[in-house]
DNA sequence: ACCAAAACTTGGGGTCATTGCAAATTTGGG
DNA sequence: CCCAAATTTGCAATGACCCCAAGTTTTGGT
């Protein structure tokens, strides 16, 4: 009774309003598209739709939510003797160059990242889950490193880590949607990385060390 | 002719409205309050409003205009043997130390901010306008040490400026949200401005200096 | 001062996102 | 098969925002 057929239908529920949604949303453009159309292409009424999102952008955005720990993840997962800024480097090399689709890097995601780009709801949506993100990594920073409340610098180099990711994926954004291939976004993004590791102060590049 | 009575008018119709909005914005919250209140409290036509406001929010955020490009002015005004991201710092520190408007710190402006934070178009409206700062501040380095279009530095070394003005502007209104007294958030905000340029890199804290 | 064009304002009439509410339906358990 | 809880739905509002056509006002000549 753990997992009832209940729980089951609701998750096959949203989901499948959510894939109707995106894939009118991609079709036709998302202001061109009413609650009403997706709610009736999908089947149910306008009333469920809103049951399960709180509002239009969060049926576009609705893989966004593993983004917002990503950072923090990876900076609670660094090794022994790097610190936070040298494990985010780390796998943002790794996620560009295996051309993961956590930094953007898949066939598809352009026409995905053109409509997010032409609609400021969306963009602002973006602009809150990153914001989550930061948050996020300030606290585990100030955890990591046992920063007393009043230390400004665990968010201070949560600051310049969310920036690394957001320059980063901006750039191969704007890389795909202009329809490049995504392997020479790769390579431009690698080239990017490199710069934005050689401008990172010593200190945030040294912050919160694994000492165990 | 070159200042009609027209033009002048216009300027009061539009400054009155955003007065009064503000005003009942401060009084009883975004949300509270209708366009059609707004109209008729200003005594125009809610078209009339809309014909000078494309949305709610810019009846609230109208003064943000020139913190566009503040940045920009700041770098282009960096003294001779003065980098870009000196100049940035001097300025802040100046404009902390006077407890100028720019960076937030004036009594009042904290329900201003308690506004702004708590209604997310709000919220969004404002970083729209850092993203247009930091679009104009971008095209300002690119110019300034001449490089060409495919560099990747400037972009980023104005991503790590706009993040010292967004990061100090943050901390600040935070302070002020919380009704302390303005110099004292102002000290916080010093020591937090020392602590930034020494978490900056040496390539950013050097680049275009000027010659001349 | 007088007129026609240009610029502003207004009223009226939509579209659509979003919400509240109560009735109708479905599901899990006994 | 029946009840109670969870879901879904229909209906009615509210309010932002857009479009258009009919006034009004301002401007630039005359």
């Amino acid at each position: 009774m753990a997992e009832g057929l209940r729980e089951r239908k609701k998750r096959r529920t949203r989901q499948h309003i959510s894939d109707v949604a995106t894939a009118l949303f991609l079709e036709r453009g998302f202001d061109a598209v009413t609650i009403a159309e997706i709610a009736e292409a999908a089947d149910v009424s306008v009333n469920t739709v809103y049951n399960y999102f709180p509002a239009k952008e969060d049926l576009f955005l609705d893989r966004g939510e593993d983004a917002v720990d990503r950072l923090s993840r990876w900076v609670r997962g660094r090794r022994t003797g790097e610190s936070a800024a040298r494990a985010v480097l780390r796998e943002l090399h790794e996620a560009v160059e295996t051309l993961s689709p956590a930094v953007g890097l898949f066939e598809g995601c352009a026409d995905f990242t053109r409509v997010v780009l032409e609609v400021p709801a969306l963009r602002s949506r973006l602009w809150q889950i990153r914001q989550d993100g930061l948050g996020e990594l300030e606290r585990t920073l100030r955890a990591e490193v046992a920063a007393p409340d009043d230390d400004p610098v665990p968010a201070l180099v949560a600051g310049q880590l969310d920036w690394l990711y957001a320059a980063l994926t901006d750039r191969i954004s704007a890389g795909m949607a202009e329809g490049r291939d995504p392997r020479e976004v790769s390579r431009e993004a690698l080239a990017l990385l490199d710069e934005m590791e050689d401008l990172l102060g010593e200190r945030v590049l040294d912050y919160a060390v694994r000492l165990t």
